[in-house]
DNA sequence: ACAAAAGTGTTGCACGTACACCCATGT
DNA sequence: ACATGGGTGTACGTGCAACACTTTTGT
């Protein structure tokens, strides 16, 4: 290894899969581009890294401009580096997911020039996307399905307060499949890090529900707890 | 986005985690550097990403030319891309694992100068690694941890035929701890992915073994079955 | 004969799954 | 009163964990 870098003309990029469940539907996150290649096309929010930031920011930074969020905790997932996957060159690109109350959704309004708009679009139904982002959202899609059942994500998505159908439904649409609802919640409530609230839903035509809130104290303690039996 | 990309010193390179498995331990792939920075550091295997090829290739690549180990199957696991992660500038790398087997090995012999020598080293007890590998080794391990139970990935690690107990004892290096033999056993055996082999272990000084060896067509039946149930 | 590892079953418990009806509320 | 979703229990099967002794082979 040389004692000067070797300087080639390489460029990253970052990519955000932002995930979103509103009116009963999983969505994500596009914008529409305003700039060649692929210009008027949908696509992921996603932009090049500069010099002196770390990816992490890039992403945060990026998602940002291109859609006016911020502070949202994103996790990288895979990094694309096919040598055609940009139509101008060599660009290796770290793709990134978030999941977003749709509660806390701020008015989309993209920041700088690259985005002509930002907007949610339900993942069924997806239309082309500009570049590999059709796959890049395959990718990240598939990687959330799989954290479902093992990490808290869900409880991102929904508002603060929910009722178990709300839950159920979110569920229903990651995995696209339907559940029992005496099953279901028997288990949700069984992992002990649901706290009821007492309080109820407002302004529905038919029975209130119960509304829960997402526990991360208890669920830190049960996770904990889970370490100390084993052979 | 212009219709040049922003050029920028950018860099990037490829770092590969190899798991071995040999004499009841695992091991995974070092090498000592030749080169600054950390000349005389140990390492994991790993170089610069040139302009013409896809990261994919970059590792393969780079793997043979420090070790002289080639078709191994390996996967990407994580990008790393503090801004200090490299003394002499701004390197993203794209760190990568695979898993080989023993019986396979061939000898390490770097091809080029960049490294001293490759070895397996236990992966307890690992020494201090050059750059951020240690933390690039220990989100791979947990990586694979976390996989062993969701896909063949142990079977890449024992040699072709093997025996029950060799296979447990691979579990046992990689969770870090012991399962009861008759229930492993059963376990195993229940997938229904094992082959039994009309041959036993040879040259041991004690009642030999039955031989298995994993059935890939078997358990690609085994995995497309399970998709049909459901609720 | 001894040492060393191979091989083998049963039981209790936790968890997942299948399944149907009454309740509370708003219109 | 009716429509809409809220809320509840039981029975069965499967899979995991705990547990100890006999068999085979080489020295």
């Amino acid at each position: 290894m040389e004692s000067k870098l070797p300087s080639i003309d390489s460029v990253f990029s970052v990519d955000c899969v932002i995930f979103g469940f509103d009116a009963g539907e999983l969505k994500i996150l596009l914008i529409e581009r305003n700039e060649e290649p692929f210009k008027d096309w949908l696509a992921l929010p996603g932009y090049f890294v500069e010099q002196n930031e770390s990816i992490d920011n890039a992403a945060a930074r990026i998602l940002y401009e291109l859609t006016g969020l911020n502070d949202l905790h994103m996790e990288q997932f895979h990094t694309f580096g096919e040598l055609n996957r940009h139509p101008q060159g060599r660009v290796i690109t770290v793709a990134y997911y978030a999941l977003i109350r749709t509660s806390s959704k701020k008015e989309l309004r993209p920041i700088s020039q690259y985005a002509k708009k930002a907007f949610w679009h339900p993942v069924n139904d997806l239309p082309k996307l500009a570049f590999d982002h059709t796959k890049i959202f395959e990718t990240g899609f598939s990687k959330i399905r799989r954290r479902l059942n093992t990490q808290p994500i869900a409880f991102e998505l929904l508002p603060e307060k929910f009722t178990l159908t709300q839950l159920q439904s979110l569920y229903e649409a990651i995995e696209n499949r339907k559940f029992d609802k005496r099953n279901f919640r028997k288990k949700m409530l069984g992992f002990g890090f649901l706290k009821e609230l007492n309080e109820k839903e407002k302004d529905v035509s038919y029975r209130a529900a119960k509304l829960y809130r997402f526990d991360k104290r208890r669920y830190m303690k049960v996770l904990s707890d889970e370490g100390g039996i084993e052979n």
